[in-house]
DNA sequence: CTCTCTTTTGCTCAAACTGAGTATATCAGC
DNA sequence: GCTGATATACTCAGTTTGAGCAAAAGAGAG
């Protein structure tokens, strides 16, 4: 056939929320990795097994909620010559900060990859600072008649003279900034990490980048925040955890009367009095809606113009 | 490493809707197949441009757009023993019903292969009169206490005693009458097609449904649909071809209102005089929508209850 | 030429949903 | 019993959605 071999990999972005931030587990190295492993055609009946296997054998974390993302097959992606590596990302949401082992592997926040996504306090300080001056350069360097329509794409992309900030693009603003040369997979030196953002090996900030768009879309319209946390949660507690993945404020009596006027939730009975003001009522996530209802979400009510 | 060898395979749904059919390539055989090709480790540098290459090459189609869809890899879905089978999925919208050259290919009807997805006549016979039975025999025999489990979800799935059709949950119908063993890859024997749909080879029938699923949510929030008709268009043949798709139909002056508020298309000047009534306008498509707005869809108006 | 049938297109209206604000409840700590 | 804090309840205007009525504009029948 061909003298290049093809291998098929695994990849696994692996979420959790905790103290309102959204983290991924990565494997030390420089730069750090996503967690990778290999499909045995013996072993492992299916791919998702196979993808728990080696997470439970390498970090000791069972995963819960696992969807698959993207197959990544460009040419290039392989630190060995001649293999050309196919990997297969998924996305897995696990509900504590499981600490890991001495595996090498720990938790990273997300926001340290992609800086330019935490839009809750307002429009985050690196994107009037960094990526404006880097997409004006970049939109100045082009042909006359390229101006404005890169201009306009930065614009849209980014939140930047009027238009709304989109939280689900995040794939397309990680590929508009590699495109510019901002992120250093882009060929560029290693730089400031607060501001470009903390890389990963080969294409993995892009899975990185494209897991947190998924996840935010799904947000909207399937019940997965639920997987992040715990049995019983307060309201607030619950939004924070939307909050941190989706990058923007919410409305709290918005949300709350989405929540349970979609009948996410039920009373579990208890209190938490540890929030320093009125105790909060504990709920729980009723099983039943997966059933009841056909696209229960939590809605992500009053963010069409965030910042 | 183990005697199983891993190959890596790309598959294509292909679509297109004609005459208010959604249709797409199969090969000849019995059972039919999906297009399936293999990645060039050379020649293709992406996943994607493999994808293109070998479906030109054999059908003689160039594809517009593409998007991946899913990657299989479960253990027995390869014809060839001693071969472990990744296949990525991939769906692309057609424009014209290209006719097919001598390659054994040629368009089927999507309804063909999954009869109980059109509702656009209101709920199709084969549900009343084969699967609802084909149901209630699958939970009659469970345990006393998984019955209304059974009947609950199938109630939900399938839009029965009171239940909303909800038009994505194509895969999970398909997974659910796989499980039942009403379609033919089950292990049955080979039976009537018009009632339990006509089979495709492996699990090709099961990555048809699962494309036609994601289909039909892209519809809402993307402009895909601009990809199946021809640069210019009437309303109203815009709106047979999203009922031919979410198989549902679609009250007209919402529909005309949802378009033209979203700014999606725009007069491109000129008359259909051949509808039987009064003629219709022509439209094109605004691409610059696709820069404006965040998510602009057709958004699929009347469709809770359908039926 | 007029009447009828058909489809396109414009308009209206109530119900549901959203975004955003005001007000009240209930705790801890002083 | 204040003060400060968060939790929770209600309100209200603006928008969107579902659904129907009606006029416009052609073809074809009589």
């Amino acid at each position: 056939m061909s003298s290049e071999r093809i291998q098929v990999g695994l990849n696994a972005v692996i979420v959790a929320v905790t103290d309102e931030a959204p983290r991924l587990i990565t494997l030390a190295g420089d730069p750090a990795a996503l967690p990778t492993g290999t499909l045995d055609p013996e072993e492992d009946r299916t791919l998702e097994r196979a993808l728990r296997r080696w997470v439970s054998e390498g970090t000791g974390i069972d995963l819960g909620y696992v969807e698959q993302l993207y197959t990544l097959g460009d040419r290039g992606r392989s630190s060995e010559p001649g293999v050309r590596l196919v990997s297969v990302a998924y996305v897995a949401l696990v509900r504590e900060r499981a600490p890991s082992p001495d595996s090498g592997a720990a938790w990273s926040d997300w926001y340290g990859l992609l800086p330019w996504e935490d839009w809750r306090e307002g429009r985050p300080a690196v994107v009037d600072e960094a990526i404006v001056p880097a997409i004006d350069a970049w939109a100045a360097e082009a042909a006359a008649g390229d101006r404005a329509a890169r201009r306009e794409r930065s614009a849209i992309l980014f939140g930047l003279g009027g238009s709304a900030w989109d939280i689900e693009r995040v794939l397309e603003r990680y590929e508009l900034l590699w495109e510019i040369g901002f992120v250093p997979e882009a060929g560029a030196a290693r730089s400031d990490d607060a501001v470009h953002g903390e890389p990963l090996v080969l294409d993995h900030r892009r899975i990185a980048a494209q897991a947190l768009g998924r996840l935010r879309g799904k947000l909207r319209y399937r019940p997965v925040v639920f997987e992040l946390v715990p049995a019983t949660f307060t309201l607030t507690g619950l939004q924070r955890v939307v909050e941190a993945l989706s990058g923007v404020r919410i409305h709290a009596q918005n949300f709350r009367r989405l929540i349970d006027r979609g009948g996410l939730v039920e009373k579990a009975g208890g209190i938490d009095a540890s929030t320093g003001g009125r105790p909060a009522a504990l709920y729980r996530f009723r099983r039943d809606v997966l059933r009841e209802r056909p696209a229960p979400g939590v809605g992500l009510p009053g963010l069409r113009t965030a910042g």
